[in-house]
DNA sequence: TATGAAGTAGGGGTTTACCCTTATTTTTGG
DNA sequence: CCAAAAATAAGGGTAAACCCCTACTTCATA
């Protein structure tokens, strides 16, 4: 069972010394490799590819684009994130691309190796340092922020068909109440949420995880 | 050093032999215990406590709400999630309302320990599963879901402001283009996205990670 | 039993979003 | 250099959201 594996990344001996190690193990194949982020789409084939391990800081262009461009064009091929990259938000938004995994560059021979088996089996992986930071990005670091009022069960009813993109009326009549008193609701939530219109509540309502159904 | 520590749980044979557990070990001493998730307001004051172990299937309370009460009261004295739960929207919810960490009923006794002394000195803990599973709830699953028609750069500046709650008129004024102009991308955004206003709007963006500034 | 929180609903009004149409200029790629 | 895409902007209209106000009912609980 070989795994034929891809590389992306834009420093030319962190591929070489990828390339050794992985040909010092049985049971992987490095089909394909690039140096650099300027990739033609059509070279953006890799049907018979099964894993590609992709660095996310690839000079001007970044790795979480590119990794929606080879999902569009290869949805059975899995993007294992191999990165020296650690700041919160570009690890979330590298998880949301379509990737399977996201481990260290400083990982160690057999983490590498385990993560790469993984995701070619459909599974994910993701290195503890990774999974321990996004955990941790959900953490209210400052106990007075936790001043979002709590709403009340009818406007979180509400709330969650807003978001659902019904109008005032469309709620009104599926709950069977009247226009006007969808209408209070919405403001109130707009006024305990301390924003301003419909975008900054549905924002609001995501981010603070007030929606379960509405996961992510 | 010896930390302090109460425990809400309504399993009363849990509660006992946590109880046995930390008394054995030395550096750690019960307080306070509740049997009960019917704990009156008056009884939340925990000064003097350094941790509260939590759970979060609190019959038919609930350990979340409890967690953000007693934050409210005694910001400084850190909450540890102790639950058999994982459920992945129980567990961010758990993380936002104000906790320190999360770790599993089935938990080594070493890792019990470890957690504790971790939060109480204003760390945060969680244990091996639940760190995979928030990161993993990040994934997506279905690479056809990637498919969003792409937006031009224009687009996607008008967008960034529609979510951080500007209005049409203040778009144009910060951009110096009119009204009307402002107005067509909009449309095209909600065309190109397929939705009917401004919550499916924020919501795909979101969703779909269209907006890099907008992390979480 | 009374006080508050929640849900309900009306009137009346302003502002904003949404949806057509057409049309010009600029930019980009083959 | 030409065609396509993108950005610009207008007029004109409807629908929806937003923001005041008052006021009634129910329900829990102190």
């Amino acid at each position: 069972m070989l795994i034929k594996v891809a590389v992306i990344d834009d420093h030319r001996i962190f591929i070489e010394g990828l390339h050794s190690l992985l040909s010092a193990q049985n049971g992987f194949q490095i089909v394909h490799q690039f140096y650099s982020e300027h990739i033609p789409d059509e070279y953006l084939s890799f049907q018979n590819i099964d894993v590609v391990l992709l660095d996310i800081s690839l000079g001007d262009s970044n790795g979480i684009d590119l990794c929606l461009k080879i999902k569009k064009k290869n949805p059975g091929t899995k993007i294992l994130f191999l990165s020296a990259f650690y700041q919160n938000s570009i690890i979330i938004r590298a998880l949301r691309s379509g990737g399977s995994g996201y481990i260290l560059k400083n990982c160690s021979r057999k983490e590498l190796f385990d993560a790469i088996r993984s995701v070619s089996q459909g599974k994910n992986y993701f290195s503890h340092e990774i999974s321990q930071m996004v955990a941790q990005s959900f953490l209210i670091k400052d106990p007075t922020k936790l001043s979002i009022e709590s709403i009340t069960p009818r406007e979180r009813e509400i709330l969650y068909w807003i978001v659902n993109e019904l109008s005032n009326a469309e709620i009104a009549e599926k709950l069977g109440i009247s226009i006007k008193t969808v209408e209070i609701h919405r403001m109130r939530l707009l006024s305990k949420f301390g924003v301003k219109n419909t975008a900054g509540l549905v924002r609001k309502a995501i981010e603070n995880n007030v929606l379960a159904e509405i996961s992510l």
